[in-house]
DNA sequence: GGCGGATGTCATAAATCGGTCATACTGCTG
DNA sequence: CAGCAGTATGACCGATTTATGACATCCGCC
């Protein structure tokens, strides 16, 4: 489950500490000293979860953090505020300006690292490297293996991917575009129809055990992943 | 497990008690009264774990732990603070240590052992001594040796190294980058292709044994080290 | 200083993937 | 039932990723 953090704490100790656990924990983070460079930082990456001290000379956590939740490219971004009192007043005033989750110094590294792996299953289950297990077919992102009724299956990466977005998002309709952004990535220059062809190849590659079905068209529309038929 | 412990504590009616109860878990015990002799053990010597009393005449724990953790030679040495429930907030305030846990008084030996144990585990489980046995391949990390099937295989120091890794931590995939960083060590700058290299030299070395195929090509991911097939 | 093992890098071969296209198929609509 | 828009499929080929063999360097040890 390595995610992209930014971290923003003006205060370079609890930074470089954070920093240091965090990375122990297999992220990849990146620390600014206020909201400036926040925002700059923002303009050309987006990071998995954003760590956010609530207390900071300039604009302060709170503001930044109602800004950021304005945005819509930034809107799906976890947020966890970090600040120093544990006023319940300030807790609710935090979830209140969009915050996801929020902790209280002083807190263990291993809180901080399961509540960014809560906050990330929440808004993006694909992230975490939890088993997937659905109808018989399970996906192990951990070992990168996926089995239908215990029988092993074949897939290519895109598929693999792809098979995992659809199982830790399943029921729901999603176009070729929504797919192409949550599968591919953003910003990426590729034809609608090719992800008719990656359908295909995981239908194929889910045939085996017989868990092609699991993979629906809806004409019009796009594809589902659905235990139900039709 | 039997692990090396240095214990920082100044009182020692706590110390005696701790230093009784590791031992009687198998633990080796040095114990010392204050961060400066701490500092002076750890220069002869370097423990596998650090138990660190919060509060202390002289350099506090909270100094001691973050002065470990900028210097390169003890930061990968786990630590884990001991702290009085309901110490002053203000003091302890938000400056989290980089310490690996942290386990409030009073708590049960047991609990103290088990959580040195995990965190032994998170931290290095290759750095164990045990004698890592798995389908027939049997690695000796005391003797330095590698058996397939009571069959000795030769391999140089890296490739024991990394199997090593591997089989301490099976069935999950690893990043070239991850690989480098746990087997090689943190800030090597070597090629991310020279894994390959050494994943290839790996392999040789267990061919005569039939255990090669344990170390699994994982495309677009990295390596795994793995019982089951595929 | 010479030797042998160990290690990292590179060039090249081999394997696999990913995107696109042409074509066949399907289901809806009038 | 013809036409149409949307979808499925099979093939193709360049691009990427991995495997492999060869080589230069380094280091400890005679």
């Amino acid at each position: 489950m390595a995610a992209n953090i930014l971290l923003v704490e003006d205060e370079t100790g609890i930074q470089e500490l954070l920093k240091f656990n965090l990375s122990q924990a297999g992220h990849q983070v990146t620390a600014v000293g206020d909201a400036e460079h926040a925002l700059a930082y923002l303009k050309n990456a987006l990071p998995d979860v954003i760590l956010l001290d609530w207390m900071m000379p300039g604009m302060s956590g709170i503001d930044l953090c109602r800004r950021l939740r304005g945005d819509e490219r930034y809107q799906p971004i976890p947020i966890i505020m970090l600040t120093a009192r544990g006023d319940e007043r300030d807790k609710i005033q935090g979830l209140d300006t969009g915050a996801d989750d929020y902790i209280t110094k002083p807190f263990s590294p291993r809180e901080l690292v399961s509540r960014i792996k809560a906050v990330l299953r929440r808004r993006a289950p694909q992230m975490t490297d939890e088993v997937v297990d659905v109808h018989g077919l399970k996906l192990d992102p951990a070992s990168h293996r996926v089995q239908g009724n215990g029988q092993a299956l074949e897939l290519g990466p895109t598929e693999f991917r792809l098979l995992h977005f659809f199982m830790t998002h399943p029921e729901r309709v999603y176009s070729r575009t929504q797919l192409l952004d949550q599968v591919w990535g953003d910003n990426v220059f590729v034809e609608e129809r090719t992800v008719d062809v990656h359908i295909r190849r995981l239908r194929l590659a889910l045939e085996p055990s017989g868990h092609a079905e699991l993979i629906q068209t809806v004409r019009g529309s796009g594809y589902r992943f659905s235990v139900e038929v039709g």
